[in-house]
DNA sequence: CTTGTGTCCTGTAGGC
DNA sequence: TGCCTACAGGACACAA
């Protein structure tokens, strides 16, 4: 599940691998997998394209390319990208860009969910109003508790339901979202509009802090999910997890068991002590 | 405008 | 063993 600590990872591993390469060639085994424009004109357009830069914003993955030209890929929940040599088809290959020093970009989405799109930087299509809509990134210094306040600001939807909404906080899902509500001890069914001046306050700082934490133990790979760095490599930060995927086993901070419940169709881990 | 639910998709886990 | 169902989850469509 790539949220935003996740892709910043792809987004730093692969800028040495990608920048500045050309790409010669695409193959495409899934139509489903490109968004935007049309299958003809995205494979017309991308050939002979050079890579200029990697950024991301909140979990889409932004790669410039020559002529104003930007191609975007979200890796939903269960893509990942590799960077390999020119071999044979991978399990789950959906798309492979081929680039002009022999190794390939390979996008690998088993649950075929993930998209890439072709668009022209500043002229972005409906499919991806997402990320015109997109609001702050937790990480971002004007991510303040006045920010956050005024985005909860007559919401009485549970809070987990809007830290989920990348409109609101964009980066977080269902994993950091759960880990910051533990840090600021509070539980993930309370109402928005419940919340205290200083619960929002702590809830801005731990939003920050596990996000960094994320991008520093370079992600986190559960073992059914198919998160991996380009090279194949897991992450770390699910040693590090205080209560997402913890059913029944002890809260690291009062030993009682940490509990699931079910908001929005999803679940949600959380310490039935230390959040109030 | 808001909130809540269903859907997309496929592999995996668990029940019987 | 094998069939069946539930589940996982990010984003979005749609209903109330």
């Amino acid at each position: 599940m790539p949220e935003l600590p996740e892709v910043e990872t792809i987004r730093q591993l692969l800028t040495p691998q990608i920048v500045n390469r050309r790409i010669t060639n695409v193959i495409i085994h899934r139509d489903e997998i490109v968004g935007h424009p049309t299958l003809k004109t995205f494979v017309r357009e991308i050939k002979g394209k050079s890579i200029l830069t990697l950024n991301r914003k909140g979990k889409y993955l932004l790669i410039g390319l020559n002529r104003g030209w930007l191609l975007i890929i979200h890796l939903r929940l269960s893509g990942h990208l590799r960077v390999v040599k020119n071999e044979p088809m991978l399990k789950y290959e959906r798309l492979r860009l081929k680039l002009n020093n022999c190794q390939s970009l390979v996008f690998i989405e088993p649950r075929v969910l993930g998209k890439v799109y072709l668009v022209k930087e500043d002229n972005l299509p409906p499919v991806l109003s997402g990320l015109k809509e997109m609001g702050l990134e937790p990480i971002d210094p004007r991510f303040t508790a006045k920010y956050l306040t005024e985005r909860l600001k007559g919401k009485s939807a549970k809070i987990k339901t809007l830290l989920l909404d990348q409109r609101i906080c964009a980066g977080a899902g269902n994993i950091y979202s759960d880990e910051a509500l533990f840090g600021a001890g509070i539980k993930p069914v309370r109402r928005a509009n419940s919340l205290t001046k200083r619960e929002i306050s702590n809830l801005t700082k731990t939003l920050r802090q596990v996000l960094n934490a994320g991008i520093k133990y370079l992600g986190t790979t559960m073992r059914d999910e198919r998160y991996l760095l380009p090279d194949g490599a897991t992450g770390r930060f699910q040693e590090r997890l205080k209560v997402f995927n913890r059913e029944n086993l002890p809260c690291s901070k009062c030993g009682n068991k940490i509990q699931r419940v079910k908001i929005g169709n999803r679940s949600s881990y959380f310490c039935p002590v230390c959040q109030k």
